[in-house]
DNA sequence: CTCAATGCGAGACTTAGTCTCAAGTTGAGC
DNA sequence: GCTCAACTTGAGACTAAGTCTCGCATTGAG
């Protein structure tokens, strides 16, 4: 099964990368310990950093389910923090393993990089709907502020989650999504 | 100088990437059209990204500079808007060249991500001059009010940027960027 | 003029990522 | 049970980025 296999390399290859860091570990280590050939492994994964990043594509696509949710009165600032619940929920369901995911993303440059292009995946998911409720017409893309709206509402998420790993999951991070986002009603 | 073979590389590669694409340009092609080894470009730009991207690091310098000089009764949102002026007036100064250059920024993906990094290193040099407007004292890391800030503002000036390629210009960044940032003071 | 420091080029080496080809696996239809 | 087609895999060659070492040249201070 495709996904099956996915979900043992991604395994072992988190397990190596935390264990010994990023650059540390080759994706022919990977691929041996996790019982396939260096081109299959590229064939599921097109980049070493995809290996554990792959899930982002799918939790896109629920936060953006979550948005397209929310009623139509809200606010879009209040429907993108709801939206994040998404995330927070994922959070505290497991916290050390979020925890070391976090920490590994943060001092990886190379991983930092890729996670940045798929949160601009998420941005693409999500400003449609933000289009939608400031009542923007789709087809003047130089309205910047749809797009602005939800890359900013993901900056604050970066920020929430960084200030997050920095206290070592002591304060919430819905907590610091809530301050991260009030700061701009204040 | 230095500071001249760097310049003259920069040249020769921000052709080069404009007449055939990034990844389609080689590192020993630049290096044979600047005049010098392989392995002397790589001493210079830590990375191929880097040949164009180098300058980045001054530009956040100045950008900095402009947000502690703006004064201390101003809000912090509109002092980051003023902040970008420095950008805005570059564009302006130079539109056809700004234009090619943010076209293939955005269009190649690892310069986009390389270009996220140096906006990181941005948002690390303002952001202590943001918290020291909220009044948020600097041994709180948990903060992430400084950084959800100083990070959104650069994503709105990321979505007018791409909003003013995505109009060829026609409409001022400065404008975009108003709209952009004021979405969330409405 | 000498010596030390610095900068450069040559070239070997590692690793990510692509591509091709041949062998194996699977599954539908008979 | 058999066959053929479609798909998957592994082996291995290949490209290109980035690192490292070493030996040579240039230069600047004394």
């Amino acid at each position: 099964m495709r996904a099956t296999i996915r979900a043992e390399v991604t395994q072992v290859a988190l397990r190596l990368f935390i264990e010994q860091g990023f650059d540390r570990t080759t994706v022919d280590q990977i691929a041996a310990e996790a019982g396939l050939s260096r081109a299959s492994l590229f064939r599921h994964f097109g980049t070493k950093e995809d290996i554990v990043l792959v899930d982002l594509e799918a939790i896109g696509r629920q936060i953006a389910d979550a948005l397209a949710a929310r009623p139509d009165e809200e606010r879009p600032w209040e429907a993108l923090r709801r939206a994040f619940d998404v995330l927070t929920r994922m959070n505290e369901a497991e916290p050390d393993q979020t925890l070391s995911y976090l920490r590994m993303l943060q001092d990886t440059p190379s991983l930092r990089a890729r996670h940045f292009e798929k949160q601009l995946r998420w941005q693409e998911m999500m400003a449609p709907e933000i289009a939608r409720r400031l009542g923007a017409s789709p087809d003047r893309p130089e309205d910047p502020r749809p797009s602005a709206l939800v890359a900013a509402a993901l900056a604050c998420l970066d920020a929430a989650s960084t200030g997050w790993v920095a206290c070592a999951g002591a304060v919430p991070l819905t907590v610091l999504l809530d301050r991260a986002m009030g700061a701009f009603t204040d």
